[in-house]
DNA sequence: TTCGGCGTAA
DNA sequence: TATAATTACGCCGAAG
C-alpha cells in the first residue's frame, strides 16, 4: 500500500458562516445571542472533519472590506448590503470556538479569504499534500488542480460536492483555470462585476470552449455571430479585462503554509465545553462528552469519577450497623445525598437494591438486597431529619415511609430543582441535568452499588449548582416554600390513594357493553357492512365514499370523523349521531372502565395514580397511572363513573373544594383591571357582568345566550384570544368574534394594557413569570414563523395566569397538609385538579376540616380580589352536596 | 415501537 | 394569506 498522502483542509470562514446564517432558522440561547451561524459553522467543519480525516486545518477569514480589488475598481462589491447585524457578533464566537478547539486561523489585511486560501492551496499542492477546499463559493473552483479538490456546500448545509478536475471538465467542458474567463465574460452581480451585456453564464462558457481565454475570445470577436454580443464584446474588452483581474484569486497572497502549526489536534475539551454550554449547543455536549470518553480510554466501570471532577472512592458498607454508626458520624453535615436504587419503577411495589451516600469528601454504598424494608427505614431516619438531597425525593420518599420510616421535608431534589430552572425541558433525569448544568457525564449501567453512590455523589454536586441558580433567578422561596415540601404532599396523597367501588365500576361496565352491542349493530345496519368502528380510516371510508357524505374537514392524513364533523353530518344520516353515541360509550368503556380496573391495587383496593411535578410548563401538576385529572363530569353518563371513587371506609365521606373563577381573579389581580376588580369585589357572577359590559345592557337584562358568549370569551382572553377561535367556538362569523373581542376591551382596559405588556415583556426578558416567581422560557416569541410565534405570544398571555392559578393551590396544599397532619390525622388529600382538592375523611371531623380547608385555600395568598372556594361532600365522587358551615 | 386521530379534564 | 384559544394523559388503529 502506498504511503498515505497528508490532507490539508483549508475553510473559507466568511463563506461558511453565511452559508450557516441563511441556511438555519435564527437560533439563540436563552439571553437572545444568534447563535445560528456559529452552529452551522461548527457542525458544517466537524463533519468535513470526521469525513475527511484531514492531517492539517486552516480557517481563513476576509481581513478587512478593502482590498487591492478596490484599487482596481472602486465600485467592486459595492452592491453588497450591509452585514446583518444578527450575524455581525457571531465572526467573533466562530473565532472563540476555533481557539478552543485548537485549530489554526488566518487572516491577512488587504485580503480576502480567497486569497489567502488560493496561496495556501498552492503552497499545499507543491509541498505534495492533497489539499481540500472547504466553501459555499463557486468561485474556488478555479483553484481546483491535480492535487487540489474543492468540497463545495450545496442545499445549505446538507450536502457536500466534492469537486475536481474531472468533474469540472465533466460538466462545463473546461479546465479550472478557465472558470476566470468565463467569469470575466459573465460579470458577478454579488461582486458588482459588471459582465459583457448579453453575455451570460451559457454563452460565456461556450465562448470560452471554443476560443480558449478571454482574450482568445475578444480576438475574434467579429467571428462571432450575434450581432449584438459581437459588438459588446468590442466595447466592453476593457471591462472584461478588468473583471478578469477581479475574478483572478491572488495566489501570491503575503501568508506562508506553516504546517507545524496547522495540525488537526484535540481541542480544549474544557474550553469546548464552556463555549458550547455558554451558547446552549446542548447536542453538541454530548458529542464532546462523547470524544471525551474515547480521548479518556478508561473504562467506565473501573471509575466512580464523573467526568471533570472526581468523587471520592465510595466505603463499601457490610451491614446496618455500619450504616447506622457512619449515619451518627454525619450527624453535624449539611448538604448529605441520598439515593436509594429500587428493583422497579413502582415506587409503590418495588424493592431496594442499594443505597447511596455522600457528603462533602466522602461516599459510601449499602447492598440492601437482603435487607428488611422495615430494617433499613429505621435505621435511615435519623438521616431523614437532617433534610438530606434527593433527586425525586417523592419516590424515595414514599418507598421508606412505606417501610414504615418518619419521613421529613427533603433538604433539596435536583430533580425538582432542574424543573423549575426550565420546566419546558423534556426530561429532568440526573444524567441529563448533569450535562445540562455541569456539562459532566454521568455515566450509568454499573453495579447497582455504583450507581447508588455515583447518583447520590452527583446529586450532591448537582443540587449546589442548582441552588444557585434557583437564587439568581429569584425561585427560592417558590422551591423551599412550596416544591420541597410539596413533594412529600404528593408522596402521601399517592401512598394513601382513592378508595374504588369495584362492583359499581363492573357494573357500569357490563352496561356500557350492552350499550355498545346495540349501537354497533344499529350502525352497521345503516352502513350496510361490517367494519372497524374504532378506526377513523375505515369509517372515513365509510361516510365519504360508501354513503357519500360530504367530506368537512381533513387532518393531515385524509378526511376527519371527529365530533364536530360527525355533529354536522347528524343532519344528513341518522348514522353520524349513533357513531357519536357509540363513541362516547366506547371512550367510557376502555379508558375508564377497563383502563382503570387494572390498575387498582388489590391490597388497597385503591387507586394510587402518579402526581408528576416535573411535567408541565406551566407549573401545574400532571396525573398519570391512572390520570385521574380528566374523570368524566360534563355529560351525566361519563359523570356516573364518580360512583365508583368513594371514601376509605364507612364512617368517612369526600369533600372536595374547588375555587371558583381562579384563572378570572388572577386576570383581575395581576392586570389591576379596576372594572373587573370591583366585579368580583361586590361579589358578581362574572360571566353575566362581562355579558353586561360588553352587550351594553344592564346586569338584570343579561339573558342566558348573552352569558354564554361572554363566557366563551372570558375563557378565550385567559388562553391567548383570537376572532377566529373565538368564532369557532361560538359558532359566528369572525367579524362578530372580532367586534365582541373589541368591546371586551373596551370596557375591561387594563386587561387589554396587561395583555400587551405582558408579551412585550417576555420578549425583552425571554420568559415570563409567575406570582411566585415560576419562570417559562418562550423561545417560541423569536420564531421566524409567523404562527409558531403567535402561539408563543398566546402562551405568554395564558402561562403567568395558568401557572398562578398553580402556584396558589400548591401553597395552599403544603398549608393544609401540614394542619391536617397536626390537627386531623385521619382526614387525607387524596386528590388535586387543578383547582380543586379531594379530601377522604371521617365524617365527624367534616365542619372542621370544611372550615380549615376553605379558609387556607381562600387566604393563602391576599390578591386584590377575593379568592372564593365552594365546598361539597357526600359518599362518593358523584353524589357530592354543597356544604354549608 | 411509534405516530396520528380522537376524546376526557381544568 | 389563512389562521388549532391554554395545559395535560390515554386508548386505539395503522404504519413501521
Amino acid at each position: 500500500m502506498p504511503p498515505k498522502t497528508a490532507r490539508l483542509l483549508l475553510v473559507d470562514g466568511n463563506s461558511v458562516i453565511h452559508r450557516a446564517f441563511h441556511a438555519l432558522p435564527p437560533l439563540q440561547t436563552r439571553e437572545g445571542i444568534r447563535t445560528n451561524a456559529v452552529y452551522g459553522f461548527a457542525t458544517m467543519l466537524q463533519k468535513a472533519r470526521d469525513m475527511f480525516k484531514p492531517d492539517y486545518i486552516i480557517v481563513a477569514f476576509d481581513h478587512s472590506k478593502v482590498t487591492f480589488r478596490h484599487d482596481l475598481y472602486d465600485e467592486y462589491k459595492g452592491t453588497r448590503p450591509e452585514t446583518d447585524p444578527e450575524l455581525r457578533p457571531q465572526f467573533a464566537l466562530v473565532k472563540r470556538l476555533l481557539a478552543a478547539w485548537n485549530l489554526a486561523s488566518c487572516e491577512v489585511e488587504g485580503y480576502e479569504a480567497d486569497d489567502l486560501i488560493g496561496t495556501l492551496s498552492r503552497q499545499g499542492a507543491a509541498a505534495g499534500l492533497e489539499v481540500l477546499i472547504l466553501t459555499g463559493d463557486r468561485d474556488a473552483l478555479q483553484l481546483v488542480g491535480d492535487r487540489v479538490k474543492v468540497l463545495l456546500m450545496r442545499r445549505g448545509l446538507s450536502q457536500v460536492e466534492v469537486v475536481d478536475r474531472e468533474a469540472i471538465k465533466k460538466s462545463y467542458g473546461l479546465e479550472p483555470e478557465q472558470l476566470i474567463d468565463v467569469k470575466a465574460l459573465m460579470g458577478d452581480a454579488s461582486d458588482n462585476i459588471p459582465g459583457v451585456p448579453g453575455v451570460g453564464e451559457k454563452t460565456a462558457v461556450q465562448l470560452v470552449r471554443q476560443y480558449g481565454d478571454l482574450e482568445g475570445v475578444l480576438a475574434h470577436s467579429r467571428e462571432i455571430k450575434g450581432r449584438r454580443v459581437a459588438e459588446n464584446l468590442e466595447t466592453c474588452a476593457d471591462q472584461a479585462r478588468l473583471a478578469r483581474r477581479l475574478a483572478t484569486i491572488d495566489c501570491q497572497a503575503p501568508v506562508t503554509l506553516d504546517l507545524a502549526g496547522c495540525c488537526n489536534q484535540p481541542p480544549d475539551y474544557e474550553a469546548v465545553l464552556a463555549l458550547y454550554k455558554e451558547l446552549e449547543f446542548h447536542s453538541l455536549v454530548k458529542d464532546v462528552l462523547r470524544a471525551m470518553e474515547q480521548e479518556g480510554g478508561k473504562d467506565p466501570q473501573e471509575t466512580t469519577a464523573v467526568r471533570g471532577l472526581s468523587l471520592p472512592d465510595p466505603l463499601t458498607l457490610g451491614s446496618l450497623e455500619e450504616l447506622a454508626g457512619l449515619i451518627a458520624g454525619l450527624a453535624g453535615k449539611t448538604d448529605v445525598a441520598l439515593e436509594l436504587i429500587l428493583n422497579g419503577p413502582d415506587y409503590l411495589e418495588a424493592g431496594a437494591v442499594a443505597l447511596g451516600l455522600a457528603w462533602e469528601g466522602g461516599a459510601a454504598v449499602l447492598g440492601t438486597a437482603g435487607i428488611q424494608p422495615a430494617a433499613l427505614a429505621g435505621t435511615l431516619e435519623p438521616l431523614l431529619q437532617v433534610n438530606p438531597i434527593f433527586h425525586d425525593a417523592k419516590r424515595v420518599l414514599v418507598w421508606l415511609s412505606h417501610a414504615g420510616a418518619r419521613v421529613a421535608d427533603p433538604g433539596g431534589d435536583t430533580m425538582v430543582a432542574g424543573y423549575l430552572l426550565n420546566p419546558s425541558a423534556s426530561r429532568h433525569d440526573l444524567p441529563e441535568l448533569c450535562l445540562e448544568h455541569l456539562s459532566l457525564a454521568l455515566v450509568e449501567g454499573d453495579s447497582p452499588q455504583l450507581a447508588a453512590a455515583r447518583r447520590a455523589g452527583a446529586a450532591r454536586l448537582l443540587h449546589r449548582e442548582l441552588a444557585g441558580k434557583l437564587q439568581v433567578a429569584g425561585m427560592e422561596n417558590l422551591y423551599r416554600r412550596v416544591e420541597l415540601p410539596l413533594t412529600r404532599v404528593l408522596g402521601a396523597m399517592e401512598s394513601y390513594g382513592v378508595a374504588v367501588d369495584m362492583e359499581t365500576l363492573e357494573l357500569m361496565g357490563t352496561e356500557l357493553e350492552g350499550g355498545l352491542a346495540a349501537l354497533t349493530e344499529a350502525i352497521y345496519e345503516l352502513a350496510g357492512e361490517k367494519f372497524n368502528l374504532n378506526s377513523p380510516k375505515q369509517l372515513a371510508v365509510i361516510l365519504f365514499e360508501k354513503l357519500g357524505l360530504p367530506p368537512v374537514k381533513r387532518t393531515k392524513t385524509g378526511f376527519s370523523t371527529d365530533a364536530a364533523v360527525l355533529e354536522e353530518l347528524a343532519f344528513r344520516h341518522p348514522i353520524a349521531a349513533k357513531l357519536v353515541e357509540y363513541r362516547q360509550l366506547a371512550k367510557l368503556k376502555s379508558t375508564y372502565v377497563e383502563g382503570l380496573k387494572p390498575l387498582v391495587n388489590p391490597r388497597t383496593g385503591s387507586l394510587h395514580t402518579s402526581f408528576n411535578q416535573t411535567v408541565t410548563a406551566t407549573g401545574r401538576l400532571s396525573s398519570s397511572e391512572p390520570n385521574l385529572q380528566n374523570i368524566p363530569v360534563r355529560l351525566e353518563l361519563g359523570r356516573r363513573l364518580r360512583k365508583a371513587f368513594v371514601p376509605h371506609g364507612p364512617g368517612r365521606l369526600l369533600l372536595a373544594a374547588d375555587y371558583s373563577q381562579i384563572e378570572l381573579r388572577i386576570l383581575a389581580h395581576i392586570s389591576g383591571d379596576e372594572a373587573m376588580i370591583a366585579a368580583f369585589r361586590r361579589g358578581e357572577d362574572i360571566h353575566a357582568r362581562t355579558a353586561a359590559e360588553v352587550f351594553g345592557v344592564p346586569l338584570a337584562e343579561v339573558t342566558p345566550a348573552m352569558r354564554r358568549s361572554a363566557k366563551a370569551v372570558n375563557f378565550g382572553i385567559v388562553y391567548g384570544i383570537s376572532d377566529y377561535g373565538l368564532s369557532r367556538d361560538l359558532g359566528i362569523s369572525r367579524s362578530e368574534a372580532h367586534d365582541y373581542i373589541e368591546r371586551y376591551f373596551r370596557r375591561y382596559r387594563g386587561v387589554k394594557a396587561y395583555l400587551e405588556e405582558v408579551v412585550a415583556r417576555a420578549r425583552q426578558e425571554g420568559y415570563v413569570t409567575t406570582l411566585l416567581g415560576r419562570r417559562r422560557y418562550l423561545p417560541d416569541l423569536f420564531s421566524s414563523n409567523r404562527n409558531v410565534r403567535s402561539f408563543g405570544e398566546r402562551t405568554a398571555m395564558n402561562t403567568p395566569i395558568q401557572g398562578t392559578a398553580a402556584d396558589i393551590i400548591k401553597l395552599a396544599m403544603v398549608k393544609i397538609f401540614r394542619l391536617l397532619e397536626e390537627q386531623y390525622p385521619a382526614a387525607r388529600m387524596i386528590l388535586q385538579v387543578h383547582d380543586e382538592l379531594i379530601f377522604d375523611i371521617p365524617e365527624d371531623d367534616l365542619p372542621d376540616v370544611a372550615g380549615l380547608v376553605k379558609d387556607t385555600m381562600e387566604h393563602t395568598l391576599e390578591l386584590q380580589v377575593p379568592l372564593q372556594v365552594d365546598l361539597k361532600a357526600g359518599p362518593n365522587w358523584y353524589d357530592l352536596e354543597p356544604y354549608k358551615e
